[in-house]
DNA sequence: ACAAATGATACAATTATAGTATCATTATTC
DNA sequence: GAATAATGATACTATAATTGTATCATTTGT
């Protein structure tokens, strides 16, 4: 199970370095130096964050990526959205079930408390919060 | 993202009928009539089942399974062991990353976090805590 | 004009999930 | 002892999601 898939997480990636920018704009070449990303999927993640007003472009020599958004207001939850759709823990789980007689409902509201826990503490990320200062591993 | 895929739930479904069957030997073909698994597919499981000593099994006619292990010893976390390998929401995210500056720190404090909420969770639910009588919905 | 960038979009490879199919073996029943 | 109904083992297939690649058009600065 994965909580992120490589899309969210090169995006996020990109993101925090971005943020050590400071309003400088950042060809997608730069970051696919600086993190080592491959190109043509770095550039697919970049175009779909610019869809999504995550970030503005600049075409043309000199172009780039800057922030549309400020970054204390993307959330990890927000990425993970974007690329990978809803967050739903329960998906195939309560389809057919229909509650035969008992079992589903003691574990869909486990499930959806489990569904709530994570939203929350996805919610408390955002890449702002990533790129303070304060790591030590 | 899926907690459960579809082998975990079918297992799980077939588990907690089983468990309505007071030490009756169960034949794969009452599940697949009862709970609409395809048959091979449920066959593959139940034999799964029976390797990783979940459930005994009778071959021959009037033959089936029967709980090797009692219903509330059967977690859903070891059921999603066995089909889905090892929960792991880290996976990908911090092998490459080795920590830059910051950020990967304090992401994979909150992730290793959930991590283990999603687990203390998942340990508290079992088959046993499934069958009890007490659904409402 | 050229170079360096993004926009749009289609294609391809790999992996995971979900499911099928077949044949051998075992045990019960008639 | 043959028919039947079950599991054991195992190989195969289909579908979908993930993880990319490739190409060409367009824009912009020098």
């Amino acid at each position: 199970m994965k909580l992120v898939t490589r899309d969210t997480d090169y995006a996020l990636r990109a993101l925090c370095y971005m943020a050590g920018c400071q309003d400088r704009v950042v060809p997608a070449s730069e970051l696919v130096r600086e993190l080592g990303i491959p190109r043509p999927f770095l550039r697919k993640i970049l175009q779909v964050l610019h869809k999504r007003k995550v970030l503005k472009s600049y075409r043309g020599q000199g172009g780039g990526f800057l922030f549309m958004m400020p970054p204390d207001k993307i959330f990890l939850f927000g990425l993970i959205e974007i690329f990978q759709g809803r967050l739903r823990l329960n998906d195939c789980f309560f389809k057919k079930m229909a509650c035969p007689n008992t079992g589903s409902c003691i574990l869909k509201k486990k499930i959806d408390g489990l569904e709530r826990y994570i939203l929350k503490e996805l919610s408390s990320i955002t890449v702002a919060s990533l790129t303070r200062k304060s790591g030590n591993g």
